[in-house]
DNA sequence: ATGTGTTCCTGTCCGC
DNA sequence: TGCGGACAGGAACACA
């Protein structure tokens, strides 16, 4: 599901589409996702204005003029597809209804927002703006891997004395907010650091390497649109293609990338969760 | 507090 | 083809 890239891929997307734009109408198919959406979720959109479109960790905040921010998380298998674009040029026009089109935005002008989540993880809540910040999904994520308060300081100080896996760590959204199974098994790769070792007994000099690596991998990710393995889409439906550029995931059995290593990645479980790495050149 | 296992839901793929 | 099981990008929750 998507991580930090897959989402700033669609936020990228959708911000030409509805940033500035009044929400004509907005439909609800269900009345949940993995929660039930707040009361009156449909009349509460329709008429407003998207004034900001941001992002935070992997939630999407969508600012109204009405003094109230829509929140949105992906899930697992959350898709939001433009169409009608009345510009023409990036979108299609309007595709048949598919199953699991849950929420629909009909923007003035046109173009059309449909959120597609077939395994209803995602989530939507409509909160005041000034309460974003402190809502209960938000209120506790840990620094955004691309900003400036992630630093090796930071990192270093957060891990001191935990005994639970790196790869568990950084899993852990109050660590660093972001990154999800892919981009975690990518920035250990790289960094050369065994997903078994223990969190707090990693030297500080190696678990600083982690940081610039971390940026790196998510801004290559979001340069190329993401990773769709299954479910994710950019805004128009096109596939991302970073998935091209894994070292590690997924590559179960196929020739560590690093040169002169000559290792084979590994698949292990951890947390009941897929771990790829390389034995040998990952310590 | 910290760490681990289970759970929500649907779809897809693989082996028999 | 059909069927069962494993697995999937998240993360809240219950429990040791």
């Amino acid at each position: 599901m998507p991580e930090l890239p897959e989402v700033e891929t669609v936020r990228r997307g959708l911000a030409p589409v509805i940033e500035g734009r009044v929400i004509a109408r907005a439909r609800v198919n269900r009345p949940d996702l993995r929660w039930p959406f707040p009361p009156g979720m449909a009349d509460r959109l329709t008429g407003a204005r998207v004034t900001r479109l941001g992002r935070r960790s992997k939630y999407i905040l969508a600012d109204l003029s009405t003094g109230e921010t829509l929140i949105i998380h992906l899930g697992m298998s959350g898709r939001m597809l433009v169409s009608g674009d009345p510009l023409g040029l990036f979108h299609h026009a309007h595709p048949a209804p598919e199953k699991h089109d849950h929420v629909v935005l009909e923007i003035e002008g046109g173009a059309r927002v449909t959120f597609n989540d077939a395994r209803r993880f995602g989530a939507m809540d409509l909160v005041p703006t000034d309460a974003v910040e402190g809502h209960w999904l938000l209120a506790d994520l840990g620094p955004e891997p691309l900003g400036n308060t992630f630093d090796e300081r930071y990192l270093v100080a957060r891990l001191r004395g935990r005994m639970t896996p790196i790869k568990a760590a950084l899993l852990d959204q109050r660590v660093v907010a972001g990154l999800g199974n892919i981009y975690v098994c990518e920035a250990l790769h790289r960094a050369g650091i065994s997903p078994r070792r223990k969190a707090g007994r990693i030297a500080p000099a190696r678990l600083a390497t982690l940081v610039p690596v971390i940026r790196d991998v998510l801004a290559e990710a979001i340069e190329a649109g993401g990773s769709s393995l299954r479910d994710h889409r950019q805004t128009d439906g096109e596939l991302g293609y970073f998935q091209h550029s894994f070292r590690a995931y997924g590559r179960e059995g196929a020739p560590c990338p690093t040169p002169g290593c000559g290792g084979q990645i590994a698949r292990i479980v951890q947390s009941g969760r897929s771990t790829f790495y390389c034995p040998k050149c990952q310590r």
